[in-house]
RNA sequence: GGGAGCAUAGCUCAGCUGGUUAGAGCACUUGCCUUACAAGCAAGGGGUCACUGGUUCAAGUCCAGUUGUUCCCACCA
C-alpha cells in the first residue's frame, strides 16, 4: 500500500481504525464533515509533483487530445468557463484512465480589443491615451499588463482542477504562434485568398477599428423615420425620402426608385436638389428599393451603407464620405466636426427650420452594435484586408457533410451549414496596436507591397529600403483559428504535431461556433489539409437563478472562487455536469451546490465507514460472495458499462447521475447497512467478505466518479489499500462477466420488497425503529428468505425471525406487510388498529387490482401478443403474475383480520 | 424574412436508438440522534409529460399542425 498524501487526518484515522479501535470515537468528531480546503489544494499538488499532466508522445499509448479554448489573457473566472473545463477535464481524465496517452493543451488568447480597450481605460485614468505614448511604449505597456494578469485565470483553471498540461502553455502571441500566423497569412495571400480592398466594413467608432461581420451585435432600439423634401432641379415638383439616419445626407449622391414603380417612372434621369447642401442628385432605378417601403425613394449614400454602396457601383454614383473614424462630420460644411448624433438634430432641426421636413414617424429598427464596447457600429467604406471565403468553405462545408466532423448535439451541425454556405468575406484587418501586425510592407518609392513570412527591410520590387510595414493587425480570430496546430508547433513538422494532431474532441459554447469552431475547421483544412477535430461537443451558457445572462454590469455574476470556497470545487464541476444535457443552456441555482457538497460528504463518510470496519490490508475479491454481495457486485457491473456507454456518447450528465445513484442509493442506503450485521457478527469469515466486498466496491465507485470529482475521490483512495500510484491514473473501471449475477440479483430484489414492504407498513402505523417486534415471514418459497434472513431482521427491525412455509396458526394482533412473495407478520397487539390496517390493505389491494387490469388489457390485445417481441411480451406476463400473486396475498390477509 | 431550441412535479431540470406504475435535486408532510453521515435515515404527498391530430401492438419519446417562449442568422432606407 502507498500512501501518496501527507499524514492527514484522514488517513491517520485510518490507521486508528484498523489499530485502535478503541480510539477511533474521538477522531470520527474532528473528521465527520468533508473539508474541500484541506485537501484541493494539497492534491492538486500532487499530481503536479506526480508529472501526470503530462503527455509523453513516446508512451506507446493511443493519443487523445483536446485545446483549451484560450480564455483571454486578462480574463477572470467566470461560470462560463467552470462549465466549459469541467466537461474537458471530465472527458480528459476518463480517456487519461482509461488508457489513452491524454494531451490537454492550455493556453490563453492575447484577445486583441478586449485586452487593449483594458489598457486603455487604465491609460485614461492616468489622463493618456495610446497616442501620447507611442505604438511601442503602448505595447510595453500591454505586455506589462498581460504579464500581471495572465497568470490570474491560469492559476482559477487549476483552481477547478483542471488537469491540462502546464508544460505545453501556449500564447497566441507567443513565438510559436506568431510563426504559425505569419505562415498562415503568407498561404493565404499566395494563393489569392487574401486580399486588400476598399469595400464597405463595420467600424466601431469608439474602438477606432474594422470588425468582422460576426463582431457585429444587432440590438432593436427604438428610433425615427424621418420624411424629407428633396426638390427636383426643374422646380416640377419633389420627392420625399424616409430616413433613420438624416445626418448621413450630407454623403449623399442619388436618389433611387424601383424600376417598376409607376409614380416615379418618369423622373428617372432628371435630378433633384440635396437639402441644406444643394447638391445635384441623380435619380436611379435600382430594383433594390422595394415601393412599398416608406415613400418608395431611397436617398443614395454610398460611403456609409453596404446597400447604397452597391447601388451607387452599379449606377456609377459619386462616392463622399462624411463620417471620420471617430464618427465625426467631415465634409459636411457647416456641420463639420460635430458628432454623428449631434449631428443628427442640428440638420434634424434646420430641416425642419427650412421647411423640408414632412413629418417624423416613431421607427425601431436593428442597429448594429460592437460586441466588445456596444457602440452603435458605423458602416463605413475603408480599405482593409479580407479573407476570400467561397474557396475555403467549399472544403469546411464538405467536411462536415461527410460526417468527417460532427458536432453533439447534431443540430448545430446545420447551423454551422447554413452559415457556411452564405458566409462572406472575412475582414481580418483592426486598426489596433495589440495583436499580430500584418506581415505586408508598402515601397514608398514604387508603391509594391511584399508579403513576407521574414521581417523585409528592402522592396522586393525595386530593392529600395523606402518601405513600411501595414499599420494594422490581424484580427484576434485569425490567430484563434489556427489554434488547434499551431500550439503543437505548426508549421514545423514537430513530433507533437505528428503525434497529437488532428486532435480529438472540441468543447466550447454554441455562442462562438461562428467565430472560432468554423474558422479552426476551414483554416485546418487549409493550412494542414487535415481537419483539426472529429467531435465538437457543444455546451450552452450559464444563466443566474432566473434565467439572465450573467454579466459585471447586471451584477448578477456569481463568482466561481466564491463557489469554490464555500462549497469545494468538486461539488461545483459536479453541479454544472448534472442535470444538463449538451447544448442547452442551465440556469445557475447556489443551493444546488450545496446538494452536491452534500453528496460528497456523503461518499466522505460512506468512506469512513468502511475504514473504520476494515481489518484487511490489500484489496482482492474473495470467492465465498453471499445473496447480497453479488447483487451490489451485478449492479455495478451494470453501472459500470452504461456509464462507458454515456461517456461514448458524451452523455456526462447522465454518466454522473448514475454513479450518483450508485452511489448513494445503492451503495450507501442499501450495501452499507446490510454489511452491517455481518461486520459485527462473529462469524469471521463473512465478515471478512463483507470487507472485501465494501472495499472492492469503494474502490470501484471512487474510479468511476473521479473524472467528475476529482479531489475527494482521488483523498480517500489515497487512505485505501491500492496498487496504483494515484487514482488518477489509475485504470477505468471495465465490466466483467464474471461479476454479473443476474439470478442473485433478481432474489435478492424480493428481499428488499419484503423489507420495503416492513418498512411501509410500520411507518403507517409510526412504530419507531427502536421498537422490534418478532417477524414470522409466510412464503410459498422461503429458501430466498432464508439466504437473506440476517438481511431482513436488520433492515425490517425484526427482533426474532421465523421463516416458514407455512401460514401462523393465529394472526390476530398482528401487523401484516404483503409482497407478491411473501406475508409478513409483526405481532404488535398494543399498536395495531384493526380497522385501520384493514383500511390500509383494502387500499393497497386497490391498487393491485388497477395494476392487474393494467397487465390483462395489455395481454387480451391480440395485436400486441403477436407483434411485439416476446421478450417484451414476457416481461408483460410476468408483471401480471406478480400482480395475482400480491392480490391473492392481500385477499388472504383481508379474510384472517376479521 | 429565414432557421433552431424549449414547453415534463410548487421551483430548476434529466429522460439515449419508442417498451416497468414517467425520474432527480430543492421545497413539502410524517416518524426517527437505527453504533459512517441530521450536510443524515425511513415512509409519504405532488405530474391529463403545452394543445390537436397522425404513425405504431405500444408515444413524454417519432411525424404534421396550433399556441406560448427563448435564441441565432439576414438587415427595407
Amino acid at each position: 500500500m502507498r500512501n501518496s498524501g501527507g499524514t492527514t487526518l484522514f488517513s491517520v484515522l485510518r490507521i486508528q481504525g484498523a489499530f485502535f479501535i478503541g480510539r477511533v470515537f474521538e477522531m470520527r468528531e474532528l473528521e465527520k464533515i468533508y473539508d474541500p480546503k484541506q485537501v484541493e489544494g494539497k492534491i492538486y499538488k500532487s499530481w503536479m509533483d506526480g508529472g501526470y499532466f503530462r503527455a509523453d508522445r513516446n508512451s506507446g499509448k493511443k493519443p487523445f487530445t483536446i485545446v483549451i479554448p484560450p480564455p483571454n489573457v486578462t480574463g477572470q473566472l467566470h461560470l462560463g468557463h467552470a462549465f466549459d473545463m469541467t466537461i474537458q477535464d471530465v472527458l480528459i481524465r476518463f480517456k487519461r484512465m482509461d488508457g489513452y496517452e491524454a494531451l490537454w493543451l492550455p493556453g490563453y488568447d492575447h484577445a486583441g480589443i478586449a485586452t487593449q480597450i483594458r489598457v486603455e481605460e487604465k491609460l485614461a485614468g492616468e489622463g493618456l491615451t495610446r497616442f501620447d505614448l507611442g505604438r511601442e511604449k503602448f505595447l510595453d505597456e500591454v505586455w506589462a499588463w498581460k504579464e500581471k494578469y495572465g497568470n490570474r485565470i491560469i492559476d482559477q483553471l487549476k483552481l477547478l482542477g483542471s488537469s491540462c498540461d502546464w508544460d505545453r502553455l501556449r500564447f497566441t502571441m507567443d513565438d510559436v504562434c506568431a510563426k504559425a500566423v505569419r505562415e498562415a497569412f503568407v498561404n493565404l495571400y499566395n494563393k489569392g485568398l487574401i486580399y486588400k480592398g476598399k469595400r464597405i466594413i463595420n467600424w466601431c467608432p469608439k474602438c477606432t477599428t474594422a470588425l468582422s461581420d460576426a463582431e457585429v451585435e444587432y440590438d432593436d432600439k427604438e428610433g425615427f423615420l424621418w420624411h424629407v423634401r428633396y426638390p427636383l432641379s426643374d422646380g416640377s415638383g419633389e420627392l420625399v425620402i424616409a430616413t433613420t439616419r438624416p445626418e448621413t445626407m450630407l454623403g449623399d449622391t442619388g436618389v433611387a426608385v424601383n424600376p417598376d414603380d409607376e409614380r416615379y417612372k418618369h423622373l428617372v434621369g432628371k435630378t433633384c436638389i440635396l437639402p441644406l447642401v444643394g447638391r445635384e442628385l441623380i435619380i436611379v432605378a435600382d430594383s433594390y428599393v422595394e415601393s412599398d417601403f416608406g415613400t418608395g425613394c431611397v436617398k443614395m449614400t454610398p460611403c456609409h451603407d453596404p446597400n447604397d454602396f452597391e447601388v451607387a457601383m452599379r449606377h456609377d454614383l459619386p462616392f463622399i464620405t462624411v463620417l471620420d473614424d471617430n464618427a465625426k462630420i467631415i465634409n459636411g460644411g457647416k456641420y463639420d466636426g460635430l458628432d454623428r448624433y449631434e449631428a443628427r438634430k442640428a440638420i434634424v432641426a434646420d430641416l425642419e427650420a427650412e421647411g423640408y421636413l414632412v413629418k417624423t414617424e416613431k421607427y425601431d429598427h436593428n442597429v448594429g452594435t460592437c460586441y466588445r464596447c456596444s457602440s452603435d457600429v458605423e458602416p463605413i467604406s475603408s480599405e482593409q484586408w479580407f479573407v476570400k471565403m467561397q474557396p475555403l468553405a467549399t472544403e469546411a462545408i464538405r467536411v462536415v457533410e461527410d460526417k468527417e466532423i460532427s458536432f453533439v448535439p447534431d443540430r448545430f451541425s446545420k447551423i454551422y451549414m447554413n452559415w457556411m454556405h452564405n458566409v462572406r468575406d472575412w475582414c481580418i484587418s483592426r486598426q489596433l496596436w495589440w495583436g499580430h501586425r500584418i506581415p505586408a510592407w508598402t515601397c514608398s518609392d514604387c508603391g509594391h507591397l511584399t508579403v513576407s513570412k521574414e521581417d523585409v527591410t528592402v522592396c522586393e520590387a525595386c530593392n529600395s529600403s523606402n518601405i513600411v510595414q501595414d499599420p494594422d493587425v490581424l484580427d484576434t480570430w485569425f490567430s484563434s483559428a489556427l489554434w488547434p496546430f499551431s500550439t503543437l508547433g505548426w508549421p514545423d513538422d514537430t513530433e507533437d504535431l505528428r503525434h497529437f494532431f488532428p486532435t480529438d474532441v472540441l468543447v466550447t459554447g454554441y455562442d462562438i461556433i461562428f467565430f472560432w469552431v468554423a474558422r479552426m475547421i476551414f483554416s485546418s483544412c487549409e493550412h494542414t489539409g487535415e481537419i483539426p477535430f472529429h467531435t465538437v461537443l457543444l455546451h450552452g451558457l450559464v444563466r443566474d437563478a432566473h434565467g439572465k445572462k450573467m454579466s459585471k454590469s447586471a451584477g448578477n455574476g456569481i463568482d466561481p472562487i466564491d463557489i469554490i470556497d464555500s462549497f469545494g470545487a468538486d461539488a461545483l464541476r459536479f453541479n454544472m455536469i448534472t442535470g444538463n444535457s449538451p447544448g442547452n443552456d442551465m440556469r445557475f441555482y447556489v443551493e444546488r451546490c450545496e446538494a452536491m457538497r452534500n453528496f460528497a460528504n456523503k461518499l466522505w463518510n460512506a468512506s469512513r465507514f468502511v475504514m473504520m470496519n476494515l481489518k484487511i490490508s490489500d484489496n482482492k475479491l474473495p470467492r465465498d460472495l453471499d445473496i447480497a454481495d453479488k447483487w451490489v457486485l451485478s449492479k455495478l457491473n451494470s453501472l459500470i458499462s452504461e456509464v462507458r456507454d454515456n461517456f461514448d456518447k458524451y452523455e456526462l450528465g447522465i454518466a454522473a447521475q448514475k454513479i450518483y445513484d450508485f452511489i448513494w442509493d445503492t451503495y450507501c442506503d442499501w450495501y452499507i447497512e446490510l454489511s452491517k450485521p455481518r461486520l459485527n457478527s462473529e462469524n469471521e469469515q463473512s465478515s471478512e467478505t463483507a470487507q472485501r466486498v465494501l472495499l472492492y466496491v469503494l474502490t470501484e465507485i471512487l474510479k468511476l466518479l473521479h473524472p467528475f470529482m476529482p479531489f475527494i475521490t482521488e483523498e480517500i483512495f489515497s487512505a485505501l489499500p491500492h496498487n496504483e500510484d494515484a487514482l488518477i491514473i489509475a485504470p477505468y473501471p471495465k465490466a466483467s462477466d464474471d461479476l454479473n449475477f443476474p439470478e442473485e440479483e433478481a432474489a435478492f430484489e424480493i428481499i428488499m420488497d419484503a423489507v420495503k414492504a416492513v418498512r411501509s407498513t410500520r411507518a403507517q402505523m409510526n412504530v419507531p425503529p427502536s421498537k422490534r417486534p418478532k417477524l414470522i415471514i409466510h412464503a410459498g418459497s422461503p429458501d430466498v428468505f432464508l439466504a437473506g434472513s440476517e438481511y431482513l431482521s436488520k433492515l425490517a427491525y425484526a427482533g426474532e425471525l421465523v421463516i416458514s412455509d407455512k401460514a401462523p396458526k393465529s394472526t390476530d394482533g398482528m401487523a401484516t406487510a404483503i409482497t407478491g412473495s411473501a406475508k409478513l407478520y409483526m405481532p404488535m397487539n398494543e399498536l395495531v388498529d384493526l380497522e385501520k390496517e384493514r383500511i390500509r390493505i383494502e387500499n393497497e389491494l386497490i391498487k393491485a387490482r388497477e395494476g392487474l387490469k393494467r397487465q390483462n388489457d395489455k395481454l387480451a390485445n391480440e395485436a400486441f401478443v403477436s407483434r411485439a417481441p416476446t421478450a417484451v411480451v414476457d416481461v408483460e406476463k410476468e408483471r401480471r403474475d406478480k400482480f395475482i400473486a400480491l392480490i391473492a396475498n392481500l385477499e388472504d390477509s383481508l379474510k384472517t383480520l376479521i
